[in-house]
DNA sequence: CGTTGCGTTGAATAAGGTCAAATAGAGTGG
DNA sequence: CCACTCTATTTGACCTTATTCAACGCAACG
């Protein structure tokens, strides 16, 4: 992209991370706006922080300041048990929208850690929920954001609570396959930013499990997969998998 | 509580399930609100519907048309898979918000299903997001309950992804507690109103492990159980369990 | 009274978990 | 660039837990 004359530097930097310009904005939080909205949206969110890999971008417990719109990178979060317990709840990329658990108590509910260096939008709640009392259809938006929220967490527990351990780690290739492909990436490969261990724990099992059900969807055709390389080869087997009681080769 | 003279026998209904005068007013949406706000909060529910044990207040894949407050009752909702296996979501009582999963694409995502005679408040979305314009405290509020319930959702996953069988029983057990001393119900005694089909769905179990479970727990007298009548002997014990890596006698 | 739905209990089985050992990469300091 | 570490991953053997299958009891209800 050629740069435009008349620009200075900064303002350069300003529109290149400008919601307006963002390639994110119709997956993120002002989704459906005019360019006045845009603008609005836009001087909102105060700053873009970049978050080192294995860096906390907040933790349990901690107040609540902003929500936090992911532009590059990748991140989980973790709900804590007092025992020491940690289940990870989500695995989060560019354009999702992180730390709605906090609005319930103004304090953060899980652990939000960069699986890779990322960089958020961060987005005081107070000044958004001003906005989106001026622009309704940023209110709307919002209200479907969360409720997309407690969608998917429906879509987690049906997992968690019915499914076997191959059908949990296809439907969450494909899920990973799916968001990819919404971004504009390849849906049948791609890079698992996340440990063995944390797929794991994502899905309920233990990482020993997750190894042995990749290795068998690798002996069986279905993907490739080397090291945090994944290739999907059987998209449809795959989906297969999902919904069969057991023994369905 | 002597009638007022000069109501009308209509104006006594009306007074009799006004948010202003419910009982549940300080656990519901209208939570925090001075007595305007109150008001304004009751006009727009627009009907107390009753609901029949077993009758669906909605299903999956129904339009969203409103929200509802449950006054009396209780429910559960489940959340289904194409190939008909079902998860039982939450379960529902006084004062709960039901119907915010529909929000995200104006469609419901999960049935909702009386498990006693039951009556909820209809409050129409649009006219709450209007109103919630209006009155700040409001839209806060209702940011609040939707958040609660992603929070909730995630200490679901936490018992699905991380506890056995009897540390997931006693949670659930204490949960119910807890709610119920909330509403000023009895914390140690209470009738379960779901089968232990609908407890195992919602725990990731089957119904002959929680009826193992239950057993158990009676054996070991921290609760009695008869049919759907609990009574909880030792909350510290049953406390105790959950955290315990296994043979904690 | 039989029927029906719900709950309990036992025995056998299967799915994952646990433990242990070997290997492979990624990152680091020399 | 290499040796060294440290962590992540794979794989096998064995064990535990919860599921499955089956039989039976109980209570509500027509």
């Amino acid at each position: 992209m050629p740069s435009q004359p008349g620009l200075s530097p900064i303002d350069v930097q300003r529109l290149k991370t400008a919601c307006s310009t963002c390639s994110l904005r119709e997956l993120c939080l002002p989704a459906g706006l005019d360019q006045r909205g845009l603008e609005q949206v836009d001087r909102l969110v105060n700053r873009r922080r970049p978050i080192r890999r294995g860096d906390y971008l907040y933790r349990s417990g901690a107040g609540l300041d902003s929500l936090y719109a992911i532009r590059t990178g990748f991140m989980k979060s973790c709900v804590l048990h007092e025992d020491g317990r940690e289940q990870v709840a989500g695995f989060h990329m560019m354009g999702d929208l992180m730390g709605l658990d906090a609005i319930s108590s103004s304090r953060h509910m899980c652990d939000a850690v960069a699986l890779e260096d990322s960089e958020v939008c961060e987005i005081p709640l107070a000044a958004l929920e001003q906005l989106s009392h001026d622009i309704p259809s940023l209110q709307q938006h919002f209200h479907r954001i969360m409720s997309r929220e407690i969608v998917r967490d429906y879509g987690v527990m049906l997992l968690l609570g019915t499914m076997r351990a191959e059908e949990r780690l296809a439907a969450f290739l494909l899920n990973l396959s799916q968001r990819f492909a919404a971004r504009g990436y390849s849906s049948t490969e791609f890079h698992l930013r996340m440990t063995r261990e944390e797929i794991g724990s994502y899905l309920g099992l233990k990482l020993e499990t997750i190894s042995r059900a990749l290795s068998r969807f690798h002996e069986e055709n279905l993907i490739e997969v080397r090291n945090k390389h994944v290739k999907i080869i059987d998209m449809e087997a795959l989906r297969g998998l999902i919904g069969q009681p057991s023994g369905a080769s």
